[in-house]
DNA sequence: GACATTCAAACAGTATACATTATAGGCTTA
DNA sequence: TAAGCCTATAATGTATACTGTTTGAATGTC
C-alpha cells in the first residue's frame, strides 16, 4: 500500500521531460493522495534510472507549484481558503480575455472537438461519472486554451486552474455543481459557436464567479489562513 | 573578454538558491549582454562549487523564463514583437487590479518609500542617468508589488514584467520616454497616497498602454514573428 | 574555389557516490 | 508520567565522473 503509484516512461525528449509529463499528468488526472510523498529515489528505481532526472523533473514541479518539496520528501501542496481566492483572482483576470481571444480564432476542427467535449461531459452529468465528467471538463477547456495565440497566457491559465484542480477533484461528485458547471460550459460552447467575442468574455466571468463561489461552499474543511490576509500560502500537511 | 560577468555568492538557502538569486539579479541588472552564454561549468569553476547546483540554478531560470537553454549553453531569449505584445496583454489583464489593491494595503513605510523612489527617479531622469533611473523604477515597481496581498498575483506580475526587462533597457537611455515614465510613476504614486484604489487602477492601465507604445515605437528591430501569429517565442527545451 | 565529410572540442544529460540535515522515535531523567 | 535530549534514519543537497550529441572547423575531393 505504500506504492500505488505507477509510472512508466513515455517515449518523449529527455529523461527528466518524460519523467516530468508523467507525473504531471498522475497530478493531473487526481491520482496522487494528498498527503502521499513522492521520493525520488523511488521513482528512479521504478522507472529504472538514477535520481536525477526525477529530481530535476520533481523540483521543476516545485517551481511550477504543483508540489512542494520539504526536507522530507515533495507532496501535494494543501491549499488553504485564502490560496484559492487568490488564484481564483487572478483567473478572473485572465480567463475571459483569453476566452475573447479564442472566440475568434477557433476553427471548425477545434469547435467540432469542443462540442464533443461537452457532450461527454452532459452524458457523464447525467450518469453521475465523476471521472468521466471531469475528463471531459479537461478535454473542453484544453481545446479552447490551445486556440488562445497568446501562449504565456494560456500557459499562466493552465497553470493556475491546475493549481486548483485538487480542490476541484472534490467537488466533482457533487451532482448540482455539475449540473452549474455543464450549463456554463453550454452558454461558453454557444459564445464560441457564435464567434461573438463579447459573450464569451461575459459568459466565462460567469462561470469563473461560480465555480469560485462552489469551491469555497463545498470546501469547508480549508481555512482561511489569517485574518490579515497572511501570506503562508501553502502549508505543509500537518 | 570572455569573463566580465562575476558572480560571487550570497549566504542564504543553500548553493542553488544563492545561485539561482545571483544570475538573476545579474539579469534584471541588465549587466548580462544579449549574445552571451552562460555555461553551468564555467560559473561553477568561479564560484569553486560543483556544476549541479549551478544547473539547477540555470534549469530553474529556463523554466521561468529568463534564459533559454540550447544544445549550447544558456542564453538570454530574443524577444520578437509578438513576445513583446503578448507579455504586455498580460500585464495589461493583471497590473491594474494589483495597483488597486496596494492603494488599499501600502503603509506609511511603504508610502516612503516609494515617494524616495519616486524622486530618485526624477532626479534621475534630469540628470540624464539612465542606470539610476532604472533602479529607482525598480525599486518603485518592487515596493507597492510587494505590498499586493496576493502572492500569486505579484510574483506573476513579477515575472513577466522582467521578462521584457530586456527590451526596457533599450529604451531607457531615451529621454522622452523617462519623461513619459516619470509623469506615470507621478501619477500612480498619487493615487497611492490618496488610497485610491480606482484611480490606481486607472492611472496603472494608461502607464502600462502608454509604456507598451513606447517599447514598440523604439524597437524596430525587434521583427514580428509571423502574420499567423506564430508561437516560436522562447523555444525551451523540452 | 566551393562543397562535402570527418574529426575534435564543448557542453548538456545521466549516473553514482558522498555529505548534510531535519524529523521521528526512543531513552533518560526529573 | 511527562518533557527534553539524543541518536538513528530517511531524505535532500552536492560533487565528480562518464556518456552522448551537437557544432564548428579543418581537410580533402570534385
Amino acid at each position: 500500500m505504500t506504492k500505488p503509484i505507477e509510472f512508466k516512461r513515455v517515449g518523449e525528449g529527455n529523461l527528466r521531460a518524460q519523467v516530468y509529463q508523467q507525473i504531471r499528468l498522475t497530478i493531473q488526472r487526481g491520482e496522487l493522495a494528498p498527503g502521499r510523498k513522492l521520493v525520488d529515489v523511488d521513482i528512479a528505481a521504478q522507472l529504472g534510472i538514477s535520481r536525477m532526472p526525477v529530481r530535476d523533473a520533481l523540483m521543476q514541479l516545485v517551481h511550477e507549484g504543483y508540489l512542494v518539496g520539504t526536507t522530507r520528501g515533495f507532496t501535494l501542496p494543501t491549499l488553504t481558503a485564502t490560496d484559492v481566492a487568490n488564484i481564483f483572482e487572478v483567473r478572473r483576470l485572465l480567463e475571459p480575455r483569453a476566452a475573447a481571444h479564442a472566440a475568434r480564432t477557433l476553427d471548425a476542427a477545434g469547435l467540432e472537438t469542443l462540442t464533443a467535449a461537452l457532450q461527454e461531459a452532459e452524458a457523464a452529468a447525467a450518469a453521475g461519472d465523476a471521472d468521466h465528467f471531469f475528463q471531459a471538463n479537461s478535454a473542453f477547456r484544453n481545446c479552447w486554451l490551445g486556440a488562445v495565440e497568446n501562449d504565456r497566457l494560456s500557459q499562466t491559465i493552465a497553470r493556475f486552474a491546475d493549481h486548483v484542480l485538487v480542490v476541484r477533484l472534490k467537488t466533482l461528485s457533487h451532482q448540482p455543481t455539475q449540473a452549474v458547471i455543464v450549463a456554463g460550459m453550454r452558454a461558453i460552447h454557444e459564445a464560441f459557436v457564435k464567434r461573438d467575442a463579447v459573450a464569451a468574455y461575459d459568459r466565462m466571468t460567469h462561470f469563473i464567479q461560480n465555480a469560485e463561489e462552489r469551491f469555497m461552499r463545498l470546501s469547508p474543511p480549508l481555512q482561511h489562513s489569517n485574518d490579515e490576509g497572511e501570506n503562508i500560502p501553502l502549508q505543509e500537511r500537518s
